[in-house]
DNA sequence: GCGACTTTGTGAAGTTACGCACAAGCGATC
DNA sequence: GATCGCTTGTGCGTAACTTCACAAAGTCGC
C-alpha cells in the first residue's frame, strides 16, 4: 500500500490499536500509576494479553520481564511513534454543531493537534468565537494553511459541501483529511484522506442487536416445537 | 465472540463495510443509476472488486451475471441484514455539541434511527430544543427508554460522565451502547458496547503523514550522501 | 439460436492477524 | 548467590481476511 517503509513496518492493525492504549495509560498515569503488566492493560482494553505485547514489542521491546512496563515510557514511546512527540497544525472545515464539537473536544489539543483555524462559508458563522477560536471566512484557508504551516484538514461540512472543501484543503497545500461528512471525496495521488462516519458503528451495533433478538425469536420457536410439535 | 448465530454467519470485516455500500448505493439511487457493477461499487468504495462480490455473496445471491446488481434490491437487501428495515429508537445521553451535532446528523434518522430523546444532567440545557428534539432532564430517562422502548443508546457526555451516562442506559433497559467519549466504560454481561473516539482516527492519519515526512526525510539525506557526503 | 462479450460467484492461493505456550530474563527473599 | 515466582518477548500453528483467476451464466447483436 504506502510506497515508503522506514526501518520496523508496523501492521495496520497495530497501528490501530496504540491510540487507545495511549488513551488507557495516560488516565493510569494521571491516577498515579506508574507500572502496569500486559495482562492489565490487556483487561482495560478488552483485548489479549498477548496481542498487548505483540502490539508494544513492534516499537521495540521497552518492557521489564517479571515487572511489567513503565507507564510513562510506553506513553513516550506510543507518542514518538505515532508522531505524536510535535505538535501536528489542523485547521476545521464547517462550523456546525460537529465543527464546533470537534473544536471543543479535548482529546485533540490533548494529543498535541492543535486547532490553527475553523472555516465556514456562511458569513452569519464567521466571526463568532467557539472554544475559543474565531470562525474565519473559507477565503482564508489558503493564508492560514500557509502561515502555520498546516499538514491536516478535518471536515465537518455537509454532505453536500464536503467535495468542495476537500478540493479546498488540496489546493491550500494540505497532504492528508480527515473527513466526516457522510461521503466518499475524490482526491489527487499523494493525499491521504480517512473517513469516518458516524452512524456506521451505529449500524453496526443494530446488526447485532438485530441477530440477538432474531436469534432469541428462533430459540422460542425451536422449544415451541418441541412441546407441541405442530408446526414442522 | 457471539454465542448466537443464525444460518449464516456474516463475517465482521464484512459487516463493517456493508454500511459504507449502503450509503454509497443509497447515492447512486439519488442520481437516477438503476443498476452496477462490482467493478463500479468496488471504485466507489476503495476495494477491490471481488471482495465487494464476496461481501455481498454473504446476504445471497442478488446479481446478475453479464449484467451487475439491481441497486434498489441491493439497498434493501442490505437494510434488511443490518436490521435497518424497522425502526431503531435511540436516546443521546448529553446536550454539548456533540449530542447537538448527533441530533441533527442527517445520517440517523435518514438510516431509520429514531431520536426518541435527547438528555442531559445540566439544567441549564434541559428544555432547550435542539434539531426539533427538546432536551430532557437524565431523571426522565427511564420512562422514555420503557414507554418507547428504546434498545440502543448513545453517551455523547464529557469523558468523566461516561461511566455514569452507561450505569444509567443499562439501569433503564438498554440493550447495546454506543460510546462517544474517549473511555473506557464498564456494563454487565450481555450489554453491546461500541466505542467511537473521534481522536483515533486521527491519529492514524498522522502516524502516516509522519512515515511519510521521516521516508521524504531519509531520501534527502540518502541522495545528499551520494552527492557532496559531508553530512555522514 | 448462436457466438462474442460481460460480469457474477467462488474455489484456492496468498496474506495478515491472532493467541497459545513456553523459554528467557528480572526481582525478591533468604 | 541460588532459588522461586512473575512477566516479558516470540516462534509457531491456526484462523480470518483478501485477492486471484476462472468457470458458469447471463445479455446483446445478427
Amino acid at each position: 500500500m504506502s510506497p515508503h517503509r522506514s526501518r520496523r513496518r508496523i501492521p495496520d492493525a497495530t497501528v490501530a490499536r496504540l491510540p487507545i492504549y495511549l488513551q488507557l495509560l495516560t488516565e493510569q498515569l494521571e491516577h498515579g500509576v506508574s507500572n502496569i503488566s500486559s495482562d492489565e492493560l490487556a483487561t482495560l482494553a478488552a483485548v489479549n494479553a498477548a496481542k498487548v505485547r505483540k502490539d508494544l514489542s513492534y516499537m521495540g521491546s521497552y518492557g521489564t520481564r517479571g515487572v511489567g512496563y513503565d507507564v510513562e515510557y510506553l506513553v513516550y514511546q506510543i507518542r514518538r511513534e505515532l508522531g505524536l512527540d510535535h505538535e501536528w497544525s489542523i485547521v476545521i472545515l464547517g462550523a456546525g454543531h460537529l465543527g464546533q464539537a470537534l473544536t471543543g473536544y479535548g482529546g485533540f489539543s490533548e494529543r498535541g493537534y492543535s486547532i490553527e483555524g475553523i472555516f465556514d462559508i456562511d458569513d452569519q458563522k464567521v466571526d463568532v468565537t467557539v472554544g475559543g477560536v474565531r470562525v474565519r471566512h473559507l477565503d482564508e484557508l489558503n493564508q492560514v494553511v500557509a502561515q502555520r504551516s498546516v499538514s491536516i484538514g478535518v471536515i465537518a461540512t455537509p454532505a453536500e459541501s464536503a467535495q468542495d472543501a476537500a478540493d479546498r484543503l488540496v489546493k491550500s497545500g494540505v497532504t492528508s483529511i480527515l473527513n466526516f461528512a457522510p461521503v466518499v471525496v475524490n482526491v489527487p495521488l499523494g493525499i491521504s484522506v480517512r473517513r469516518v462516519d458516524l452512524s456506521v458503528e451505529l449500524q453496526i451495533l443494530s446488526y447485532h442487536e438485530q441477530r440477538r433478538l432474531t436469534a432469541a425469536a428462533q430459540l422460542r420457536a425451536v422449544a415451541g416445537d418441541s412441546v407441541g410439535n405442530s408446526t414442522a
